[in-house]
DNA sequence: GGTTGAAATGATATGATATATCATTATTTA
DNA sequence: TAAATAATGATATATCATATCATTTCAACC
């Protein structure tokens, strides 16, 4: 399915984190790997099942929200607002910092794509809020639509 | 607090409900006119909770939620993904069409301001998506952040 | 190596949001 | 008025999320 290695996803995951001094313990590296191996956004709930699945190991749905709370704060999971689900960022593994996000979330088949946010998409962004005088707090950007190969089926 | 005239946006309402063949029933317009009247967003439970107060009937939630979807597909309530709360449409009143809306939220206050969006955004956002051949699908921006007389306290 | 404090995880309860389904009432149409 | 349709009520339950206290794990220190 992905169209990437987790294993060196789990990798970077793991150097990234010991730079910043956080501790990705194998349970949260688990709940990461359960996620870059989903094909779609996935609910806390999903996530506890795929892990038991995944691990035959039954862990508690709270202790996934807390993990899920660890890996958003180091920005290698997000979570999509519009349908309460979470996502692993697609950008872990590469080498530039993290820009503010934008999800295209397909409303046939539910993948999502994360892009970065154009450059001059930014700017009318910045200029629009600026014409309001309200201060921007890292945005992040949830676009429904329908995908390339979703458009393709008749 | 509101900065309008809620019986005129009801009016308004009305008069767009009757075009469209949509019937606003008492119950409905009073939905709308608890959100006219809110200075903040609200959950549905809240709504329900507010129509008590105002009207001295009680409501189910469910049928509170039935008229949201309603005055939803009639673009005079709009639902914030990021906070499951919903709020009225700013553009009541306006006489042009609703265009997709974008929320300015402040994450101080929760007070939200909707305009519409800038034509340079919008312009960016078709050629991101464009570059991504994603179909999109009546988008809706919600931004956080803080508003000017929540940047102004100390 | 044992002690201790902090961080992570487990267990349990409960709150908050949302939908499914069938019954009843109101409104429109013929 | 009768029949059809739309709106609302009632009830149950699914789904998402947080609060709180107990236990375990782990690193730091002596
Ligand atoms: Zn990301
Ligand atoms: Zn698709
Ligand atoms: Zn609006
Ligand atoms: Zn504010």
């Amino acid at each position: 399915m992905a169209t990437f290695d987790v294993d060196n996803v789990l990798q970077q995951a793991e150097r990234s984190c010991v730079e910043h001094g956080a501790r990705l313990t194998s349970k949260r590296k688990h709940i990461l790997e359960v996620l870059l191996k989903a094909e779609a956004p996935r609910s806390a709930y999903e996530i506890a099942e795929l892990y038991r699945q995944q691990t035959d190991e039954n862990i508690p749905v709270m202790s996934v929200y807390r993990m899920l709370d660890f890996l958003m704060q180091n920005s290698l999971v997000h979570k999509l607002a519009s349908n309460n689900k979470f996502i692993a960022c697609a950008h872990i593994a590469c080498s530039h910092s993290h820009q503010t996000p934008q999800f295209l979330i397909c409303d046939k088949c539910q993948q999502v794509r994360e892009i970065g946010v154009d450059k001059q998409l930014i700017h009318a962004l910045e200029e629009s809020i600026e014409n309001n005088h309200f201060q921007l707090n890292s945005p992040q950007l949830e676009l429904h639509g329908v995908c390339e190969s979703c458009q393709k089926q008749h």
